[in-house]
DNA sequence: TGCCAGGCCCTCTTTAGGGCCTT
């Protein structure tokens, strides 16, 4: 395909932690992360680690990623895999499926290592959420599947995820540009469109091509999550 | 070994509550 996704040179970092709760504020610790690096329209490397953070695996945890509390006995420290992964990103713009959740699992294990979080993120479940109301819900998994996306292995592990997040992103910046006949959808477009108020898609669109849509028919906007 | 958070949006709302998503 001769078009381009993205801006010259522009990489952006697919990003998906498994962890042992919802939340680094009630004591959730990360178990997994992969970053997979997408550029020019396709995936051109990734990075995936168990962590060991000392904590404990609770037994549902187990039973849902399939990370055991022994894999993590044996996994490098986490704080020295949030220094590869950190490095291996470099200040590459970030994105996640449901950001909020991973950008607070980020910034919290980067301060254990000592490492600052100043990357922005894009979040694909907004995105999905105004791009695709018709969707019977925006879960990765329901997305995957609407979109035939490939099969990228176990879901609710960090590579797999964050492979699907990532063919999932490409899928939305080529709808993107289909739908309102852009010959790029780079990654600050996506930052923008994921904030657009109720049907105002096509204004955001403008803002960056002279080729946006004239015209947008008002979607119902469903429930939202927190902005990244 | 625990039943947890977070913020935005919709609606039978607005001096509030519940759903969405992620592990």
């Amino acid at each position: 395909m001769p078009t381009a996704f993205d801006s010259p040179h522009e990489t952006v970092a697919v990003i998906d932690f498994e962890t042992t709760g919802m939340s680094p504020s009630t004591g959730g610790r990360a178990t997994e992360i992969a970053a997979v690096l997408v550029s020019g329209g396709q995936i051109v490397g990734h990075y995936a680690s168990l962590m060991n953070s000392g904590a404990w695996v609770p037994p549902f945890i187990e039973q849902l990623t399939g990370i055991s509390n022994a894999m993590l006995e044996r996994a490098p420290r986490a704080e020295h895999v949030m220094r590869e992964v950190a490095a291996f990103v470099g200040d590459c713009p970030l994105v996640a499926h449901n950001a909020a959740f991973d950008r607070a699992f980020w910034c919290a294990e980067l301060r254990r290592a000592d490492r600052e979080a100043e990357q922005r993120f894009a979040c694909t479940m907004l995105l999905a959420r105004r791009l695709y109301p018709e969707s019977t819900n925006h879960r990765l998994g329901t997305l995957a599947a609407l979109h035939r996306l490939p099969d990228a292995g176990r879901a609710h592990r960090a590579l797999a995820d964050a492979q699907t997040t990532a063919h999932l992103l490409l899928t939305m910046q080529r709808d993107v540009m289909q739908r309102y006949a852009l010959r790029a959808a780079p990654h600050e477009l996506l930052m923008q469109l994921q904030r657009a108020p109720h049907g105002r898609l096509a204004e955001c669109i403008a803002g960056h091509s002279t080729r946006a849509a004239s015209a947008e028919t008002p979607i119902r906007q469903p429930a939202l999550g927190r902005l990244p």
